[in-house]
RNA sequence: CGGGGCGUAGCGCAGCCUGGUAGCGCACCACAAUGGGGUUGUGGGGGUCGGAGGUUCGAAUCCUCUCGCCCCGACCA
């Protein structure tokens, strides 16, 4: 591709909607434009990466056994309709009417289109297992896009769904994808991790993601530092503390605390550490409000927090008159001594003593306070978010935090929806029997921007091999007033793209400084400069995007260097 | 949806408080010089100041409404 008839078009400054590394590289390469909130066009080079990073998976999947089809992207409301959805799902489903006054929505994911096809095309366990899968453009109308392609409200996923006779079946075919998985994120030269995970709106049991690691991501990952076990801070349980509850050293006694409506204010005016206090907060329950009581330096988990049986599911607080009706005072000072609804404690609060709670009254609050006397001893729940330095569950060692961008999630749906959907095949004694699902999604976008979060540094994107736009780019030196630099970039050209490479041509009539600026924003692998001085000696200068400096190579040499099987790094 | 902020040339911004002929940098076009790290000079094109209504002799500026976007919280590939 000659750069004078791409249409590129770099930006020296940063856009101001851009927040993250990638989304302002994605912008100022020219990969990306936006269009509205959450929609971006994919221009010409930014392309080129999308169909790479297809290019993989589709590779990946087909060698896994996956069947690929495309389902339509508009789907009718009565197959969401059979399986709860349609309500469910909320706003983040965009919904539409067509000309006949019939409800469609864009489809965020595929379950019930497959289970309709399943039960329809499967009739014997004999057609098992199966795998499809898809490409396409999905809608999620999320509440806040942000950071570009990373969250936006259409993008375009790999979704594949397995189908099975039994839930023996259903492990293998997830084993499958979990394999496939990492051969992509691999090949695609990411950093990734494992987590297991919750499976959230879709539902089932089994459920793992892939998340590439990065400071910006958007997901919190609890590993340990001894064993292999890896989760989703969503998912990663707490245990009830060692050793006993410490002897009560303190009276109760109530003290005034004006003001005081935050743990971190509390603190500040008792001169005292949050481990000391216990937070009370108050949440919509199945039959009525609860509280639910952690230490102060922790954080309400919302995924565990919701399965408790009593708590209202998604987990919602309540407002602020519930709060008042259930203490008698002002929300900030709720603590569980004389509340007359039922209180959840976190395992942490097992060894708490002499802590300080609120008081159920304004600017109140209670020090020394102790289960057993001031309040009954409880069975405790695990209701909180680990912290770096807990014990890792069912592990050795204890845990780190880090931070992750889910670029895939593999579950295991059980018969969630084929029960719903009525999809059934006949077993090998004749009998009707459920077909057993699992689901595999892949965030096609996302991992675009996803990959230069990973690979960049100040002068632009550093693309992994697999993942460039072009492999090579050609980069001549006052090529319009030297017919020696031009005849051999020219030639040069020619036989790069003859050994099947895909090189980008810098024909511009520009200075070399911008030449070289635009290609080590956009990222590309390889850089070869022809110029006069050079190749007198029928030389050529090379430089790799990760290299420090460049190196003066025989023209045959650098071309020996290049072969297509040798340039995946 | 709640809270905060911003809409002025393709991009980044100033001007608004205190109303009086719409500016700067980058990008773009032309010419010249320069010619291995976003070079320089000269000239130029491009704006219904997000939109509607109001106040005023006069509105980018003040008022009302409205639309869009960004950031902070609850959602997910």
């Amino acid at each position: 591709m000659r750069y004078s008839e791409f249409g590129l078009t770099t930006l020296k400054e940063v856009p101001a909607e851009a927040e993250i590394v990638s989304h302002q590289l994605m912008l100022r390469a020219g990969l990306i434009r936006r269009l509205a909130s959450g929609l971006f066009t994919w221009m010409p080079l930014g392309l080129r990466v999308l169909r790479r990073v297809e290019a993989v998976v589709r590779e990946e999947m087909d060698r896994a056994g996956a069947l690929e089809l495309l389902m339509p992207a508009v789907q009718p409301a009565e197959l969401w309709q059979e399986t709860g959805r349609w309500e469910q799902y909320g706003p983040l489903l965009l919904r539409m009417i067509d000309r006949h006054q019939r409800e469609f929505c864009f489809g965020p994911t595929h379950e019930e289109v497959i289970t309709d096809i399943a039960r329809r095309e499967l009739r014997s366990y004999k057609q098992l297992p199966v795998n499809f899968y898809q490409i396409q453009t999905k809608f999620r109308d999320e509440i806040r896009p942000r950071f570009g392609v990373m969250r936006s409200r259409e993008f375009i996923m790999k979704d594949a769904y397995s189908f099975d006779i039994d839930a023996e079946g259903l492990e293998a075919s997830y084993q499958k994808m979990h394999v496939a998985y990492t051969a992509i994120f691999t090949r695609l030269g990411l950093k990734f991790r494992i987590v297991w995970a919750d499976s959230g709106d879709i539902g089932g049991s089994k459920s793992q993601e892939f998340h590439v690691l990065a400071d910006s991501g958007e997901d919190a990952i609890a590993y340990s530092d001894a064993d292999d076990y890896a989760s989703n801070i969503e998912t990663a349980a707490t245990q009830v503390p060692d050793g006993d509850r410490p002897i009560a050293a303190q009276e109760l006694s109530k003290v005034e605390t004006p003001g005081a409506r935050t743990i971190e204010s509390l603190c500040e005016l008792l001169k005292i550490s949050a481990r000391q206090t216990l937070k009370t907060l108050i949440v919509e329950g199945t039959d009525g409000p609860v509280a639910l009581a952690l230490r102060g330096d922790h954080e309400l988990n919302a995924v565990k927090a919701q399965k408790i049986a009593g708590v209202a599911s998604p987990l919602k607080m309540a407002d602020a008159d519930t709060v008042s009706k259930v203490t008698g005072c002002e929300p900030g000072f709720a603590g569980p001594i004389g509340l007359d609804i039922p209180v959840f404690y976190d395992h942490a609060t097992a060894t708490m003593a002499d802590f300080i709670c609120g008081a159920n009254a304004v600017d109140m609050h209670f020090t020394g306070t102790n289960f057993g006397r001031d309040l009954d001893a409880a069975e405790t729940v695990d209701i909180r978010n680990v912290v770096a330095g807990d014990p890792v569950p069912g592990g050795k060692g204890t845990l780190s935090i880090a931070r992750g961008i889910e670029v895939g999630h593999i579950f295991q749906l059980g018969d969630k929806y084929s029960r719903a959907m009525n999809a059934t095949v006949q077993d090998s004694d004749g009998n009707d029997r459920a077909l057993s699902m699992g689901c595999y999604g892949i965030g096609i976008t996302r991992i675009v921007a996803a990959a230069i979060e990973q690979n960049h540094d100040d002068r632009g994107i550093i693309w992994p091999a697999p993942l460039a736009p072009f492999d090579v780019v050609l980069v001549p030196i006052n090529m319009h007033r030297s017919d020696t630099v031009r005849e051999a970039a020219e030639s040069l050209y020619q036989e790069l793209q003859d050994q099947g490479l895909e090189v980008l041509f810098d024909d511009r009539d520009v200075r070399p400084g911008v030449k070289f600026a635009d290609a080590e924003l956009i990222g590309i692998p390889h850089r070869l400069v022809v110029s006069e001085r050079n190749l007198a000696a029928d030389e050529l200068e090379y430089r790799h995007r990760r290299d420090e400096d460049s190196r003066v190579l025989k023209r045959d040499a650098i071309l020996n260097l290049l072969q297509k099987s040798s340039i995946n790094y």
